[in-house]
DNA sequence: TTCATTCTTGACCATTTGGTCCAGAATAGA
DNA sequence: TCTATTCTGGACCAAATGGTCAAGAATGAA
């Protein structure tokens, strides 16, 4: 085992998934990723393989971090445990309305912006995209269930997961916070 | 006025509209634009413009077709002038199901897929897609409206205008039918 | 018929694209 | 110390990109 790689995978990796996340595949050039990544070209392609290969490794990078911690909000882990459902769901939500409001946060969720440009034309994606949507559903109703046993939960999960992807896309579209804000406490009124 | 046009306009900027529909902006080349359209790169050029106006071209396109066909239908031209606010409403939202159902359509929704990609980087994209959002708006409050009177028009209609998109997000991720069902059927339910 | 104008056709161009390759640097083990 | 192996740095490449331009065709007006 002789010489080491120089740079940190993990952060690396974050990097690039960061460039993705703004730009999405087709927007992104590898001079973006080399820029972002500090590595150069060689290095790149050495350790994480062709463009595609950065971005399949950037959405899976996605879904253990940020899709993980929005599953772990809803299933109560740690800080949220003592919350209902309702407020966990809550909370979901609001994330996506904080993330426009303070911090300006236009790029919306990755998995969300996979689905619409790259899911289509490429399997692989399509398959990372449709776990986390699935474990998104599955987490929203792991919440519901902390309230009440009520037998529509999944029909009220698909359409509480449908309303977060569709307030992603409100996000994103530069729609006014308040339609956000009136979607986000539409649907808890009939939690 | 010498020389005519040999190309029908409306044509062609039909065919261009399909392409960026299915490809995205950075996903389409100009060469793409050219076999779709049939036209030769000066003529297309001469014609739209470069390929950002293209595109513009393109979206005003669909909020002047497909958009409007939707508002019509909530609003309750024709065809759906007898039904109730609440059957127009599902009437909308079968429409993204059976394209995926009937059609294998993955297309989603242009002004979405636009609001994904473009919009957070181009104004006059931004512009398009909030006015076609706005005017979604209004049409299912118009709907709503048919119904019954009830004070949480607005906030129900932003409601529905997220489940929309986030329906169409679904059926580009490849998500199963009954994801999408389940969100239908939930929200037509607290109608 | 001539002319001005607009259209079509396609050659052309600089730049950027994603991707390859290799010389040399670094280092762990023999 | 030597060697085998892995990494770095960056030159290099073919292809595709978005965009320009000019020669010539078509046609209405004078």
């Amino acid at each position: 085992m002789p010489r080491q790689k120089e740079f940190d995978e993990a952060k690396v990796l974050n990097a690039l998934k960061n460039v993705f996340w703004k730009n999405g595949f087709d927007g992104t050039s590898y001079a973006d990723l080399i820029e972002a990544s500090g590595l150069y070209k060689g290095s790149l392609y050495g350790a994480f393989g062709d463009k595609r290969a950065l971005y399949l490794h950037s959405l899976k990078d996605y879904e253990d971090h940020e899709v993980e911690s929005a599953v772990a909000l809803l299933t109560g882990a740690a800080a949220t445990a003592r919350l209902s459902g309702r407020d966990r769901i809550k909370r979901l939500l609001d994330l996506v309305i904080d993330a426009v409001a303070t911090h300006r946060d236009r790029r919306g969720c990755l998995l969300c912006n996979a689905a619409v440009d790259q899911a289509p034309h490429d399997k692989s994606v399509e398959k990372v995209v449709t776990d986390g949507l699935n474990k998104m559903q599955s987490a929203i109703e792991a919440a519901l269930k902390v309230d009440s046993p009520r037998k529509d939960v999944k029909e009220m999960a698909s359409q509480i997961n449908a309303v977060y992807f569709g307030m992603r896309v409100m996000a994103k579209s530069g729609a006014p916070l308040s339609m956000m804000k009136r979607a986000r406490d539409s649907i808890l009124k009939s939690l």
